[in-house]
DNA sequence: TCTGAATTGAACGTACTGGTTCAGAAATTT
DNA sequence: AAATTTCTGAACCAGTACGTTCAATTCAGA
């Protein structure tokens, strides 16, 4: 029982845990492309390099396909952010803050905001009333995480008293909300430019007094 | 020829406009809750009180259904959230700019974040793959709009002193993101608790020097 | 090499729905 | 009141895809 160590040179997928991964991948990226209902299970098999009745072997049906598909890159997705956030943690007390932030910004814009937290984020909610759950359940994994991350590393700065004394969470949804905001309005803007002017705006209002 | 006067009591949509309207409405209601696929077009005749060759009749097929309902909804949103903006005009040279916003950021909050105006956004992108061109069209007609108005605002609002010298755009940008991006982590969060931190926060990093 | 499990390819039944057609009813106009 | 347009209800066709079944084949492990 469970699977067994893949002792091939890894040309397929050998074990029954890594056959399931591909399955899941090739889901996801079939459904970011298509949405739910233009995606034929046949598709996901295909791009999974399997047969379709070895989809249906691995997981019961369309729908859990699609939930456990869209959580397991939500998990990816918090997790790469989350790695983004505790670089954080090595600004040195001398180092200039601005610059930490900067480049903080610039690493989430990369991690959080690239091509699948986006299509995560849309699955989740596109399919919200098929799944009511699944939107709750993604956030919580990307954007909840990140923000209670994010307040850890700001509760510190204002211990350190380089940031104004403020609620560490209303403080990171403001500035991931300066950091990702704008691309509502510019979707292709550089994300340099946007990591800086964020850095700078919040900066002037939650600096030391 | 066009759509004739309507002479009842209006119990029923008369005019051919008006039928065409009712259908968008009823479309726009069930799209909003079921999504694109599942809903069927048999479901938006009832819903707008009539029956499926009516439906056929006024538009042409499923997917003009889709674009037309979700871009007039828009369209509501956009003049909405406009009207709103254009309250900013009248905020007397004495008077606290920061009530100003707060009332300004209660309005948005209402008008572009209701449940219509999510719905919009939510079946703009959701069918992204499906329809490329409806995603831009809906941002424009809504989101774009309110920079564009906002920045306006702004920008007189720089020219009186009473905010320090900045990019217009990039402003609006920003007070919206501050003002609504709280939303994706607290999504029941108070209208005026978010306008109030809103407002403090813009004016503590665009206020005069 | 042998055994059992997993995978494959193909086909099948079923259910659903988009879009159309048609005859009759209702309503509006003349 | 007669005529014309529009709406209605029902039925119909075609396409599509889910989920299943099955025999044949491959693969993993002893």
């Amino acid at each position: 029982m469970g699977s067994e160590v893949s002792t091939g040179a890894g040309r397929k997928a050998r074990g029954r845990d890594e056959r399931r991964q591909a399955i899941l991948d090739g889901a996801f990226a079939v459904f970011a492309r298509r949405g739910y209902a233009q995606t034929c299970v046949q598709e996901v098999a295909q791009e999974a390099g399997v047969a379709k009745p070895t989809v249906y072997n691995h997981l019961a049906d369309k729908e859990s396909l699609y939930r456990e598909a869209v959580e397991a890159a939500a998990d990816r997705v918090g997790a790469r952010s989350l790695a983004v956030v505790e670089g954080l943690r090595e600004v040195a007390p001398d180092a200039d803050l601005r610059e930490g932030l900067r480049a903080a910004g610039r690493g989430l814009l990369q991690a959080c905001h690239d091509e699948e937290a986006r299509a995560v984020h849309r699955l989740a909610s596109a399919e919200a009333a098929r799944f009511p759950d699944l939107e709750t359940s993604a956030r919580e994994r990307t954007a909840l995480r990140i923000r209670s991350a994010l307040a850890d590393r700001l509760a510190r700065l204002v211990l350190a008293g380089r940031l104004r004394p403020c609620e560490p969470e209303l403080a990171a949804e403001h500035f991931l909300a300066l950091l990702t905001g704008p691309l509502v309005y510019r979707p292709d803007a550089e994300p340099d430019a946007l990591a800086r002017a964020a850095a700078e705006v919040f900066l002037r209002a939650y600096g030391p007094g």
